[in-house]
DNA sequence: TTGTAGGCGTTATCAC
DNA sequence: GTGATAACGCCTACAA
């Protein structure tokens, strides 16, 4: 109607135009201002609609100096746990008004140097690093970052929320341990999160006095887990229970102690980690451990919002404890065995 | 050093005065522009790097009227689909120069009204929805919309990629007969996918002149599966062959199979869809239907930069074929039973 | 090749 | 409560 641009989109202007009220009455109404009178308010929620009126996120953040938006940057987002960790930060970031934008460590690869330079240049106000930070992402300044998970180097200053996996190794291991196992396997793939998880092997097997045995993939698939887990049972024929450092894992333990002629748990006990929905499912019915990364999402979410209202606060480590899952798959040395 | 202010982000002013040059020359370097001496050029390279300057997206969208951003609208990020149609979406996008943004249906719901008015308001150049759309996302102009998959609406002038569910019903369906099975059920879940699916199956199961025999879940998970198939199987005992809608029913139709006494495929048959890397891996090697999200994803991008080019275009509808994966969970009925 | 000036659409700071 | 007006940091003619 009064709109004379045929194609821009509309202003504050139009609207202020349309409503008969001036830029700044508009820009109040937007903000949800309560000194503004109910009469104008109505005139100019109105006139936003009928014109389709919204607000360029661009000029908000260059004027009033502030996203409302944290960054998080993560190594892969088909990775199981990530999923996880990204409901726990959704909901305690959201909660304080925060809103997230993801990027993985390939996206827009040919637009950024890395993720992070990106995230900078939308002026994100805190930013969630849930990978292993590469030499470019050391030196970041004035914007809080929390790291998520173990990470072989941590960026200076940055707050951290880790699963505790060295304690969840311990826990897998001391549950066979437990069930009177001796023989007791370890199926490792890469990652930070598996050396944890290792160590937390190594820990309980030496506390027991046990050789600790691994095998290790050099690739985090199923079929590696298969290949190592055949080439591990076949060299140690004695073994009666393998911990696998991930469903994934596990899934090819699984397979190759079926193709071994190995019932399970009769013959074989085994235990992965993650809680996956595929440890769920009835086929498997995985006894694992829950890292509980929504929780870690949870508290890195939270941390980041601390920060950001306290920026002197000394950066703090928090750590979420895993817990055991027991299922079908794992089961006592003598009972099945006699 | 020449820096007087203490904290805020350093700008073009501050790199054009360390480099001694102009704010429009920081500008014109900033993005490539060939039209620079290379003395100048390296001059201001290197305020930028010992400044730590990032430009300001936001400054930079307002005035350029540019965010070479386009927004991808998911349901839910936990789809296994979603993970190939990205990563074709990626590959078109980033080729041609925009960056992707990707928002599912719950996040930031408490910020935005929907995902749609995020991205109108960042001002993105195009959207991907790959949801089924809610009726305040129907009205959206002046930015090109690409719709992925099939869907019960589709908004006013958007372009359309999807895999060819049907025929990949009738692929699955088909394969099943040829293997002379006569008694083949079908269990299917939620989701515009599944219904089409569904429709694939009972058109070969017609033109094969046998009764088409569906139970539905009305929750998509394994354990719905599960229950139904154990159900199916029960009314239906003569049925030598079940066609999963997607993998993960699959699994439920595994586990049902196994609780009820059935070999699989020596008693029956069971064909998935998706192939996931859960039906590739060695414990199930489920024969499945592959359906080629990701060519799904490039279709998407690449439609949708044609649109960007050339806003007159009629819409299209681009459908990718499916493909048979076969592996192990199918067999000839009559070799099999004897 | 380089510099100048105006504007992009908001928010913020004032007066009224 | 409401309305001017000055930033915000960058891009883009245009001029030199």
């Amino acid at each position: 109607m009064t709109s004379l641009r045929p194609d821009r989109q509309p202003t504050i202007y139009d609207v202020a135009e349309h409503a008969r009220v001036s830029k700044s009455l508009v820009s109040l109404v937007l903000q949800g201002s309560p000194k503004v009178s109910e009469t104008r308010r109505l005139a100019v929620l109105e006139s936003i609609e009928t014109l389709g009126y919204r607000r360029s996120s661009a000029a908000a953040a260059l004027a009033g100096n502030r996203t409302r938006t944290v960054g998080v940057v993560v190594e892969d987002y088909r990775n199981v746990w990530f999923t996880d960790l990204l409901d726990g930060l959704q909901e305690s970031l959201n909660e304080a008004g925060y809103r997230i934008a993801v990027s993985d460590l390939q996206q827009n690869s040919r637009l950024d140097k890395n993720p992070l330079d990106g995230f900078l240049s939308m002026r994100a106000e805190g930013i969630v690093v849930a990978t292993d930070p590469t030499a470019d992402m050391m030196n970041v300044h004035d914007v809080p970052v929390v790291m998520v998970g173990t990470h072989t180097r941590r960026i200076p200053g940055s707050d951290v929320a880790a699963n505790n996996d060295r304690a969840g190794g311990r826990l897998a291991t001391r549950h066979l341990l437990d069930l009177g196992h001796r023989h007791i396997g370890h199926i490792t793939t890469t990652g930070g999160a598996a050396i944890d998880r290792e160590a937390g092997y190594d820990d309980a097997m030496t506390a027991a006095r046990l050789p600790a045995q691994t095998a290790a993939t050099d690739v985090p698939t199923e079929d590696a887990a298969y290949h190592a887990t055949r080439a591990y049972l076949a060299a140690h024929p004695d073994t009666t229970a393998l911990f696998a450092s991930n469903d994934t894992a596990a899934l090819g333990v699984l397979a190759a102690a079926r193709d071994a002629g190995l019932r399970v748990p009769a013959d074989l006990s085994v235990i992965g980690y993650d809680n996956s929905s595929l440890a769920a499912s009835h086929l498997l019915q995985l006894t694992t451990v829950d890292a509980r990364s929504i929780d870690v999402g949870r508290a890195a979410g939270l941390s980041l919002v601390d920060r950001l209202h306290d920026a002197e606060r000394p950066p703090g480590v928090a750590l979420v404890e895993p817990r055991l899952v027991l299922r079908k798959t794992t089961a006592s040395l003598h009972v099945r065995r006699g």
